[in-house]
DNA sequence: ATTTAATATATGGTTATGCGTATATTCGCA
DNA sequence: TGCGAATATACGCATAACCATATATTAAAT
């Protein structure tokens, strides 16, 4: 189980901070969606990936090629209600990466 | 004003995120209770908390030779909605440290 | 003025973190 | 089997973060 500083230290960086909120926003990403909406190369999000799933912050459900990462749904309460309370101020900070997903023409369909 | 990010970095460290869950539960502590309370040197408690109050999360009162540490009453409300939170979360964990506080002899007595 | 208690800061060193680039792996498909 | 797309990892490096120790500052009291 997640200690308090070390969950907080998920979201002291914001390339992982943006992959979680919009991850959190959108249920399910997969690395190239979330890629192309922050805009960063794909070693560095996939690192940043690797940490969080490590961390048991997030899961991985692989789809053919796709690997699509989720919350860990054992997460506990209080850090659930950390994330909701954060993307809820950060609304409209987070609009441009919307943006840019619904933006991509090959996204991949996601047909569980 | 603090971006999450930056808050959550804040919270990322044992140190800190015991003396700001302290100063919450508190109200108002000086250094040498935190000193006491969370048993660590004085330089370093001095040290991180230089720091978040160079962040705009904590603010001070000097009282005589005592400097009080306080939340600052200006940060955003998810922020303190996130404390929140975090504090009823570890309630269990904080004890020991509130004890220390209470068994010290020569605690100096806030009378504002 | 000196001393003492509380607090703050400076210094130097060690470890942790994050990054770009290159390369490996995995999967679907021809 | 071989190729391309998606993803993961390895390597080397730069910087940030943290710490212990020593020292400076501030205020009160004698």
């Amino acid at each position: 189980m997640i200690n308090p500083n070390q969950f907080f230290k998920c979201l002291s960086d914001e390339t992982r901070l943006k992959t979680i909120l919009l991850i959190l926003h959108e249920k399910e990403l997969c690395v190239c969606e979330l890629t192309e909406a922050i805009d960063e190369s794909q070693p560095k999000v996939s690192r940043h990936l690797a940490q969080l799933k490590n961390m048991s912050v997030l899961n991985t459900r692989r789809q053919s090629q796709w690997v699509y990462y989720r919350l860990n749904e054992d997460l506990p309460e209080w850090s659930m209600k950390v994330l909701k309370t954060t993307l809820d101020a950060q609304k409209d900070a987070i609009q441009p990466y919307l943006q840019n997903l619904s933006a991509m023409c090959d996204r991949p369909n996601c047909c569980d």
